[in-house]
DNA sequence: TAAATCGTAACTAAGATGGTTACGGTTCTT
DNA sequence: AAGAACCGTAACCATCTTAGTTACGATTTA
């Protein structure tokens, strides 16, 4: 486990805000729409969405018809984009340790596991930068029938 | 970040083992003295090897001369060996919503979000068995002086 | 002006993490 | 047999993270 929902939750988020500009031009989707949907509290989902915003993945508008758009090309965001903006950085880190605590027969040690450590991350990195988002939408389409997904957004605009 | 320092503690601890048992033939090393080297406390050490004994890749034994020793040989222990007797899975697990707050405009979207964290799961798996305790020891090697090593056993045997 | 939305701070509850102490069981040495 | 050096584990605690919740202000639309 991560620890945390925030790669989930801004997944989750991307993908419907995704549909929603095909859908429904102009009508952006709401954190409240964004909340109810993913299961969590519409306040977490503007923090989250915040990160992503910083990141340059989506936009926000107050007011009335306000919400979240893609600032982006779905095809133009990968997981890595997605993963960066919401953790502060890929597992695998090696723990600091406090200097006189450090293994005192081989400084090297540290040395090669910090190499471990760096390679998963750079085999998680290259996996996560090459799905799009676009990608894991079309996933979607091919794991359901035509029609589910016709019906599914006539439901879209149901009140939440 | 993983959240904890369980994997990189065992790995280090797990080094160590290694190297002890090379070069110290039937001293097995202390949780205090592992304690010491990676700069944790030394129950810690013991919660973290007691996890790595379930998962059958270190023994221990009481009494002086007792402590902790492979119970593998280092090509046959590799990083996902390690994560998975310490961590209950992998990241990128899909958090568990609540029924009735599942996407209600397309049950797919999970799916193929689930899809997504899958591959990533997939990824990281593929890496992490692909790579030894023997192949991270040897990499210490490789970025250390010969001599460097060879004055490091020397302080081996200090007091903890 | 009223309503709907984002932005954010503040508080809270719950859980994870790891340090610390304590005590009992093993095993070796003498 | 005694004592020392280990592991095994429970119990407790402090700290941090996570996310829910409330609240209030700013923005924008109708």
């Amino acid at each position: 486990m991560l620890g945390n929902s925030r790669f989930a939750v801004g997944l989750h988020a991307l993908a419907l805000a995704s549909i929603a500009q095909e859908m429904r031009k102009g009508k952006p989707v709401t954190s409240n729409a964004i909340a109810a949907m993913v299961g969590v509290h519409p306040v977490h989902v503007r923090r989250v969405m915040g990160s992503l915003r910083e990141a340059g993945l989506v936009e926000s508008q107050s007011g009335p018809t306000g919400g979240w758009e893609l600032a982006r090309d779905p095809k133009e965001i990968t997981l890595y984009d997605i993963y960066l903006a919401l953790e502060s950085d890929l597992p695998f880190e090696m723990p600091a340790r406090p200097p006189d605590a450090c293994c005192r027969f081989a400084p090297f040690l540290p040395q090669a596991l910090a190499g471990a450590m760096e390679s998963a991350k750079r085999a998680l990195h290259e996996h996560l930068s090459n799905v799009t988002l676009d990608q894991v939408l079309a996933s979607m389409e091919k794991c359901s029938p035509r029609n589910g997904v016709e019906s599914a957004l006539m439901t879209f605009d149901i009140p939440y």
